[in-house]
DNA sequence: AGCAGTATCTGCATCCATGCAGCTAAATGT
DNA sequence: ACATTTAGCTGCATGGATGCAGATACTGCT
């Protein structure tokens, strides 16, 4: 993550500090997908529904060529998420072929109540900064947030050969 | 998150915090996921994979009660991260029934090497803040981390129930 | 030694997300 | 008007993860 840094100088609290932030994000990430296993979301949906929750609204062929499914995929995704109640079709009025995925704002509500008491321990980290101290928290928070969409953004990109799904055959 | 504060005085700044903090650890989760999925891991595999990096290593039997998969899943999901290199099985000299599934070093760097330039974004947030910030912000690392997992922990406990499985018959 | 309990593995069946290919409706270009 | 392209949907087939139940190997107790 930041061994980018110039190597000169690599004191023990280097290495210290990438140890933490590594468990950190990946605590992060496990925290993440419990959450959304315990909304009854797969990996798939939950991705899904994160991009059009940010965006506020994709149309289908854009959340396909975002999340790498086909369009056939994407619309069972939707049919998923509709029918669980996490998300909405609505018409696009300048073109009628297109179909707008909306969050619906109730069910996103509906996670966070699943989510939220258990977040008290986090409540209780972030309550014992200082003021001065929340700012660079929250002013980090504020800038890390489009960094790691930039960063997941490359990943993807990166990732159109998916070891996973080799030449499956003719 | 920390709407569990006394919610008397509710300013502006309050609810920006708020969604500030929602939108960063959906982008943290989110690049998350796209590291698994560069590194050809499916969510069981990389959540299992975390728990016992974490630990340093998990026998079967404790790997399938944290997962929440039966034991012969659990068999299955140790053959297919053994088989991708990211883990090995151990004998515990202890207990010649049971099996220690250790992660393999190697293997988690490699993802490192996959995911890591994409992170030089990160890098580059870290990087503005002066030391006495970075204090303040690998203080929180720290401790956010452990709370992550106890909130992990509850969330998965309150889900045994899976709404995704229903009752599917005899 | 014998027996009960425990840890892991294996065979079988199932479920479900996904790819693929073809289809219809709508927009766009000539 | 007609042809072309684009957007999304549907039928079919496949693969892979998982549960379940029984098998096997080992431990610990008596």
């Amino acid at each position: 993550m930041y061994e980018v840094i110039p190597a000169v100088a690599n004191p023990p609290r280097h290495q210290d500090e990438h140890v933490i932030y590594r468990q950190y994000l990946d605590a992060v990430g496990l925290q993440g997908l419990a959450s959304a296993e315990a909304a009854g979301l797969h990996t798939s949906e939950w991705y899904a529904l994160s991009l059009i929750t940010f965006r506020g609204g994709l149309s289908s062929g854009e959340l396909a060529t975002r999340t790498g499914l086909t369009t056939g995929a994407t619309t069972r995704l939707i049919d998923r998420l509709e029918k669980a109640g996490f998300a909405r079709r609505a018409a696009d009025p300048r073109d009628r072929r297109r179909v707008i995925v909306e969050p619906v704002p109730d069910a996103l509500d509906r996670i966070e109540s699943v989510v939220g008491p258990a977040r008290r321990h986090l409540a209780e980290v972030l309550a014992h900064y200082t003021p001065e101290q929340r700012e660079v928290l929250f002013d980090y928070f504020a800038r890390a947030a489009p960094a790691f969409r930039a960063a997941t953004e490359e990943i993807r990109a990166s990732t159109t050969d998916s070891r996973r799904r080799p030449g499956r055959k003719p």
